[in-house]
DNA sequence: GCTCGATATGTTTCTTCGGGAATAACGGAA
DNA sequence: TTCCGTTATTCCCGAAGAAACATATCGAGC
């Protein structure tokens, strides 16, 4: 999940309630799940537990009003899984609201990062 | 830490390395330190053990080129924590970065937060 | 009808995290 | 010099959650 080699500068969640939100990790999982067509190449790619990986769409599917993730089992290759329309679009809402929060939040986590004992980097 | 009563609408959390990231939590301890004068009292007032609270003091402490609180033992009331100028300045910055952040990706939240099974609340 | 690969779900085990208790150090004030 | 409330630090334990393991189910194709 934490990336250790190239860590993510901005994380962002959006919380409706005790037990619906949406973060980086549901938003990275549905890209997943969209380019393999497979709940569980996508958990194996992300380095996450088939059942783990299951369980966030499972409560993705469950928190909007239609299902992002429509999953079917069995026939030629096993079975599969693909973004609905409505997986689509909040997939591309939420990168749409991280590339709105970055770029208008830039100068204040420049800042925040100038005031660090030791600069991971310059860039 | 999850307020269930009035849950927030937008957590944001700064990562600058795997053991370096600024969040709502600490943001929040700041705050109480500034106000209380002491870490147990903030401590106290967030629900949360005074050991975990001097953890993120220190963690804060030690990511910063300077200390965000000052702290001392004994003395009239037994000792105290106050924010040094860096540690003010971190505050404002964070708060500055989650201000901008929020009303740059409101539209976004209101379109995600439009698409939820059932709406907590229409304001 | 048997196989195969992926979904779906339960069960058990293990690790991690944080709370709580216990203790020491500190220094002004009485 | 004794008291007091807070900081500072360690140790133990339980809860929460993830991982690992174990099945059951499905359906196209051979």
């Amino acid at each position: 999940m934490t990336d250790p080699s190239a860590p993510p500068r901005f994380r962002l969640r959006v919380v409706f309630g005790p037990e619906d939100w949406m973060g980086p990790g549901k938003a990275e999982l549905l890209e997943h799940i969209a380019q393999s067509g497979s709940i569980s190449a996508a958990g194996r790619e992300m380095g996450m537990s088939y059942k783990r990986a299951w369980q966030l769409v499972e409560a993705m599917n469950e928190m909007f009003r239609e299902p992002l993730v429509h999953s079917s089992r069995g026939g030629a290759h096993g079975g599969g899984a693909v973004l609905t329309p409505a997986g689509l679009a909040v997939l591309e809402e939420y990168r749409g609201l991280e590339d709105t929060a970055r770029r208008a939040g830039a100068a204040h986590i420049e800042r925040l990062h100038s005031m660090l004992r030791d600069i991971p980097d310059g860039k």
